[in-house]
DNA sequence: AAAGCGTTATTACCTATGTTAATTCAGCTG
DNA sequence: CAGCTGAATTAACATAGGTAATAACGCTTT
């Protein structure tokens, strides 16, 4: 087991009822004993992947759904000439194959960074939640909503974003995700990425991924390594990047709706 | 399995069931009369749009959902300094804000690029369809997970491709999507884009965008304009793009699972 | 503590794509 | 059918970022 990346508030046990996706929800939601229960339920089976390992190839038939408790991921694609491009991240509380239930296979591949701790569910567990518990039904739609997001704001960035302001635009959204899960410490948070990973997920060449850093850090903008990185000016990477994080949040009332569900 | 069987009358079919939304559903799910009716019923109230208007703007409610019915839009961002980045096209059969039941506000803003027919619904009305009809809300979901494999596309496509194949293989998807719901010639189908927008999307210059059209153009994989373009060699660009258009069909059953709703 | 190996750093050189700016084309509209 | 106007095209030049090669670091393992 690599070293643990160290959940924030230290002084309170980790509840059962303290699972990653639980508190991502949770954020956005308050929620019900009972809604609570049923998504402890989901983390019934739990499992342990290897690092580095590639947990789907694309094509394979989506037949499980993971929740990561505890680790990396990511979603990528392989081209012939061997160029590896990352589509998003997987953090704690998130959920790998969230389509699994409406699409037969995985489009693209996943594999660990980490050692991954994951809970297994399968995705015919969700029609039974959801009917049970329509409005974490609705905020499973809500986190798909979130995903579409990030997916989209990796675009924005990779399309039309120089080297620097993309580097500059991944780390604060990392920063962000980490956040809300409980995963970070002050301005500062641990990561299992490499400039290798970093450069095919920005379309970076390895080198230049290098000077973009190495440039960040002498405008005094970061500090630390990777696997230990401190954003310096916040402020500042947010104004360059023009980044608000709304698109991690969209915090408002999720419920109003729900209340003509019976 | 066992599926139930509605005790439809053979003769009633519904009168206008020739939605493209409908048609892409169809092409992925035989659909029984009861919920084509019910698709037919999503399409009562509709609207006009005419061309070149922003519909929705980043941060705006997100308090309708929008059918295309006829014409072309697409999900964008801008950047202080001018620059747009395209996320995705609309075209007949998407629906724009097909998450605004779970997420308060827009994410990114969406224009027109023609006049649009579409059909107007309010979110909460998915709610009590997916009641009546779950299979639909699994069809809601694998047009979810189809979305979000064409974003997904779109990051290999410019995080990783050199313009040449970008634009082959954005020009091959759309043939496919639009081949899906009927909109297509052969090998040729129009588009309203222009090369100015198409750069947007790829994340290149205009100027380089249209270098790279005549390139296509000379090498024989191309011909005509965009509103009337035809692919001249398929098999070729599917070499060089390596692309199986997999991930826009997903045709497998996706009624299975549905057994268990009751 | 030396060896081994994945990662980070750095240098020198190269090219795909960007920028600016001007010209031509095509579809309207009056 | 002349005159607009947005779109496509082209040329000349500039640069962000890519490639190749090598060195240095910092771990783990023996």
């Amino acid at each position: 087991m690599p070293k643990q990346i160290k959940p924030v508030p230290a002084e309170h046990q980790p509840a059962q009822s303290d699972w990653p996706l639980i508190r991502k929800f949770r954020y956005v939601q308050r929620l019900e004993n009972q809604e609570i229960d049923a998504l402890v339920q989901l983390h019934q089976q739990t499992k342990t992947i290897p690092k580095r390992k590639v947990i789907l190839n694309q094509g394979d038939a989506n037949k499980q759904c993971l929740i990561i408790t505890d680790g990396w991921a990511y979603r990528f694609s392989k081209l012939r000439n061997g160029n590896r491009q990352v589509i998003n991240y997987y953090v704690p509380g998130d959920i790998i194959s969230p389509f699994a239930l409406f699409m037969p296979k995985a489009n693209y591949s996943v594999a660990s960074i980490t050692d991954l701790q994951v809970a297994v569910f399968k995705p015919d567990h969700l029609i039974q939640l959801f009917a049970t518990h329509p409005r974490l039904g609705l905020l499973y739609g809500w986190m798909l909503g979130r995903n579409d997001a990030l997916v989209a704001e990796q675009v924005i960035r990779i399309g039309r974003r120089s080297a620097y302001k993309r580097t500059a635009h991944l780390l604060l959204e990392l920063y962000y995700r980490l956040k809300i899960v409980g995963l970070y410490n002050d301005t500062s948070f641990s990561t299992p990425l490499t400039q290798d990973l970093l450069a095919d997920t920005l379309g970076l060449s390895i080198v230049h991924m290098n000077r973009t850093l190495r440039k960040l850090q002498a405008d005094g903008m970061i500090s630390g390594r990777l696997n230990e990185i401190t954003l310096l000016d916040i402020d500042e990477l947010m104004r360059i990047t023009e980044s608000q994080p709304r698109y991690l949040e969209q915090t408002q009332q999720i419920s109003p709706v729900v209340s003509q569900q019976k």
